[in-house]
DNA sequence: GTCAAGAAGATTGTCGACAAACGACAAATC
DNA sequence: GATTTGTCGTTTGTCGACAATCTTCTTGAC
């Protein structure tokens, strides 16, 4: 079937979930904002392709927070709103205690090694830059490890479904911890319960650094006054 | 064309929402059963119209776990497996024990006269007859109810995402208690601990309830063979 | 008789066009 | 002057057609 040049789209694999990705790196890279309409029509010829794909894209992001959307009004990037967060940050609690509980328990070994590299490498990132998306993705790639990790599938279906409406909350927000170092260093204590196979210590761990940053994006909001409703 | 008489729907709000209820109706009848493949083509011409919606009715059921897709090969009605049905289960108790915490802590008295209703309605279904559906729908809407009033609009959100999804699984399944009275009473001392206001009570009340119904439903499989992988 | 290659049919993937609904602004009415 | 009504442009909603892909059936070689 020629496979010719290779990087030629060919319709092969997945159009729709490359459109997808591409409007999810637009809107993470903040390129297009919360509340902005988007328009089928608009980023079916800025991709040069139909509004078919476009709108199967879009309710992709529909079902993973990113977007919303309105019957005869079209689909919106999701505003980001104290309530929504906080109500986001505890979900992530249960989800990520009960994560680690069972990763502890039965999988520890198989996940240490990963969980470290990750902390390493947002160690590294720590001290390179100050590309905001790139840390706050690493850190996301760490709590993704603790749901992968953890025998239920259905974990990580519901992580990867709130991860990217995390990160759209951290990117509105902006820097969150003062120094990036800092951030990297709140892991450590997690994976050392980990390690020491202590899973009621290891959710205790989890539970206050993500308690810790659910306090501090409140905190924001609360400095901001800006309780963009809904 | 020519959509005469008055009642037809005409197109104003949610074309693709009924597409889609239609479908869910259909499937959670037992009309569809998981694996069966559905055909968009032929879905459009039962329903009399084009392909475009009843896609992306298919698209929000996937979102819905009910359908699964595979690139270029279609939709295909879920099948229900032991480990998928173990799974979702210990995802409801998380969520629901964390739910019924926050219910009984700060919205007991709103919720109260609700969950009553909703087990007299249980009790009345019981002594009716054996629609095996209406039982577990009447199941599902009390524990819908605990998320309902939990306080935290993604706990509602989770659950209707899991609601159906956990429906068919009872279906295919077939009757879980012998008796459909029984069902309806273990319900009593979950409420009977939200009126006393007493959260950790009520949250262990729910998590046995639910812990029961699981450990049913993997001795179900268990006794079948029946593992459908996957 | 079994298996593989190829042809034919069925189904999904994408497209462009048209109809319906919405939002904004202008005109008319009170 | 304020409110309502009418009109127009934009955007979504639905459709039917065609191309790409998968599935099944046939055909042929071993």
């Amino acid at each position: 079937m020629a496979e010719h040049s290779g990087f030629v789209p060919l319709n092969r694999d997945g159009l729709v979930d490359r459109v997808a990705k591409t409007l999810v790196d637009a809107i993470l890279a903040g390129g297009i904002a919360p509340g902005d309409r988007l328009v089928e029509s608009t980023i079916a010829k800025q991709m040069d392709l139909s509004r078919a794909p476009v709108r199967e894209a879009l309710r992709l992001l529909e079902s993973s927070g990113l977007v919303e959307y309105r019957t005869n009004r079209g689909f919106f990037v999701k505003l980001v709103s104290v309530t929504s967060m906080s109500d986001l940050y505890d979900l992530r609690i249960l989800l990520e205690t009960a994560a680690i509980r069972r990763l502890t328990e039965t999988n520890a070994e198989t996940a240490l090694p990963e969980l470290r590299a990750q902390v390493a490498e947002m160690h590294r990132l720590a001290g390179e830059g100050d590309d905001l998306m790139a840390h706050v993705s690493a850190d996301m790639q760490f709590h993704r490890l603790i749901c992968l990790h953890s025998g239920n599938q259905r974990f990580l279906q519901l992580f990867d479904q709130i991860a990217n409406e995390t990160k759209l909350g951290l990117l509105v927000i902006g820097r969150l911890y003062d120094d990036p170092r800092h951030m990297a260093e709140t892991h450590d204590p997690i994976v050392e319960a980990i390690g020491l196979h202590d899973a009621n210590r290891a959710a205790g761990a989890i539970d206050y650094h993500i308690r810790v940053a659910k306090d501090l994006v409140t905190q924001h909001f609360h400095d901001q006054q800006e309780g963009t409703p809904q």
